[in-house]
DNA sequence: CGTTCGATGCACT
DNA sequence: GTGCATCGAACGT
């Protein structure tokens, strides 16, 4: 089942810790793609500074201020798009970024995806518990674009589902690749599962900082 | 094992 | 003009 609107409508760290063994589900013509959340980080208010919306309202940032329950999609680095979901009452900006998957539905589909993107041009071809690791990769695997951005996510194409899955033993840990915040223990992953990101050495200095 | 860096586009100052 | 909530290859040790 969908998991309803009010289940956004809560503390931002709660909904990330939630999220966590829920499926996420994009339904398009081509065809169906859906994973297990394993991977999340949260973003909580204008007083946090990795937040989006520590500068305050802008164009940009306008899904956070808005209603939860709905996906805000942006592009990062010129290259990825970033799905998260939006949090809390209206009017205190927040959102979980949803940053691993583990495969489920359309793993054909996703490696189609995934081999598209420029950088993958004379490669092999993606393993299973890679196609959906990272933020950057999940949006691609999935087929989730900018125009995602603003999409509900209790009812429509794009879609998180509850029900029956064994989330395993939970790790939290700071938030991966950004500069400030850092002291945040706001990301939170399935322990040792092998889709969760943040596996090579940088990663790994930046996140024991 | 470790660190560095290019690709790539746009919001924000 | 600057700086990203990234990815993955290249190179040093």
């Amino acid at each position: 089942m969908i998991l309803p609107r009010d289940f956004y409508d809560r503390p931002t760290l709660d909904v990330a810790r939630d999220l966590i063994g829920k499926l996420l589900v994009h339904r398009l013509p081509e065809g169906t793609a859906a994973g297990i959340i394993v991977e999340a980080e949260a973003y909580i208010g204008e007083e946090d500074p990795a937040c989006h919306a520590a500068v305050g309202p802008t164009e940009r940032n306008a899904p956070l201020y808005g209603p939860p329950g709905r996906a805000y999609v942006y592009l990062n680095y010129g290259l990825h798009d970033m799905m998260n979901a939006v949090t809390e009452c209206a009017g205190h900006p927040s959102a979980v970024l949803i940053r691993a998957l583990e495969p489920v539905e359309g793993l054909a589909l996703m490696r189609r995806r995934r081999a598209r993107a420029p950088w993958r041009k004379g490669r092999g071809p993606v393993a299973d518990h890679d196609l959906c690791r990272g933020p950057g990769n999940l949006t691609r695997a999935m087929g989730i674009t900018l125009a995602d951005n603003l999409r509900t996510l209790w009812r429509g194409q794009l879609t998180i589902h509850g029900g029956g899955v064994s989330a395993g033993d939970l790790a939290w840990s700071p938030r991966i690749g950004i500069r400030v915040g850092t002291e945040h223990h706001w990301r939170v992953a399935v322990a040792g599962h092998r889709s969760v990101s943040g596996g090579n050495s940088s990663r790994r200095k930046r996140e024991n900082d």
